[in-house]
DNA sequence: AGTCAAACTTTTAAGCATAAAATATTTAAG
DNA sequence: CTTAAATATTTTATGCTTAAAAGTTTGACT
C-alpha cells in the first residue's frame, strides 16, 4: 500500500482554515491585551495614544491630521480625539500651518519626546519578552506565512 | 571557508521580533476588517453581535450574562448593551432565571437562530477565502508557529 | 428574624472607533 | 471677481470597550 496521503478535501480545509483564524485571532488578541495592560501599568497610557505618538515620533516637524490618520489607518475624526489628549497631557502640541489655514500639524512636545523614547524602548522589550516562544528559525516561517497570507489579500 | 552562520545577537533578534510582530498585527488587522465589511455589507451587523450570537447558538436553553461574558471574554456590562441591541433586534431574548432572581438567561429567538445559521455559514466561507494564500501544509507550519507562540504565552 | 457578605446585573464615566454632517478655507472655472 | 468644487478638519450620533459604582437578590450565620 502506498503512504501517499489523500489530498484534502475542500470541506475539511475550509474547517482548517476556520480554526487557524480562531487561533490567530487568540493569539494577535493576547499579546495586544498584554501590550495595552503594560502600556497603562507602566506609562498611564494606551495604545492608541502610542500609537499616534509613535507616528509623531518619525516626523520631527509634525504632521498634518489628515496624514496621521492615512498612517494608522484610521478615521480623521478619530485622530483629533487622540491627539486632544495628547496636548491635555502637554506630549503633543498643534501648529498652524503657514499658508494653508484649513490645515493643522501635530508634533511632540521635548516632553512627548522623551517619554516616547521610554516608551518604545519598553514595547520593544515586551513584544521580546512576549514572542520569546519562537526561535530565528522559526521566526523567518512565521514571517513567510504571513507574507504569503498578506499577499494574497492584496490580490483583492 | 565554513558555510555555518554566526548565531544572531540578541539586539536583532529583538528587532527581527517587534518587525514580526507588527506585520503579524497587520495582517489579523486586516483580515478581520474585511470580517466587519462583510458582515456589516451582506447582514448589516456588528462583529461583537456576531460574537454573542455564536456564544447562545451553542447553547439552546441559553446563557446568563455572567457566562456570556466570560466566553468572549468580555465585561459584564458590555454583553448588557449588546444583547439589548439583540433584542431589539428580535434576535435574542431575556428569560428569568427560575430560583434566582439576580440572574438573567439570554437565548436566540427562532429568527435569531436562522439568521445566525446564514451568518456562520457566509463567516466560514469568507475565512476560506481570506485565508486561501495558504495550503494545508502551510496552515499546519503556521498553526505549530501560533502553538509555541501560545504555549510561551501562557508561560507567565 | 436580622444582618452581612457574596453573587449577578446594570449603570455610569471615559476613551476609542466609524460614518456622515457641518464648518472653514483654498483652488479652479467661468 | 464670483461662484462652485475640492480639501482639511471638527462635530455629531452611534456603538463597542473597560473599570468602578450602584442596585438587587441570595445565602449563611448569629
Amino acid at each position: 500500500m502506498s503512504t501517499t496521503k489523500s489530498a484534502p478535501t475542500p470541506e475539511s480545509l475550509s474547517k482548517t482554515r476556520l480554526r487557524l483564524w480562531l487561533k490567530f485571532l487568540k493569539t494577535s488578541g493576547e499579546i495586544e491585551a498584554e501590550l495595552r495592560r503594560q502600556l497603562r501599568a507602566e506609562f498611564n497610557t494606551t495604545l492608541p495614544r502610542f500609537d499616534v505618538m509613535a507616528a509623531l515620533a518619525r516626523a520631527p516637524d509634525g504632521l498634518r491630521m489628515s496624514d496621521i490618520s492615512q498612517r494608522l489607518r484610521v478615521s480623521n475624526g478619530n485622530v483629533t480625539g487622540i491627539v486632544e489628549r495628547l496636548v491635555e497631557e502637554g506630549l503633543a502640541l498643534r501648529v498652524a500651518v503657514q499658508g494653508d489655514r484649513r490645515a493643522t500639524v501635530a508634533r511632540l512636545t521635548s516632553k512627548g519626546q522623551e517619554i516616547f523614547a521610554q516608551q518604545a524602548h519598553a514595547h520593544e522589550s515586551w513584544i521580546n519578552d512576549l514572542m520569546g516562544g519562537l526561535s530565528g528559525d522559526e521566526l523567518t516561517s512565521l514571517s513567510l506565512r504571513l507574507d504569503a497570507l498578506l499577499h494574497h489579500l492584496e490580490q483583492e
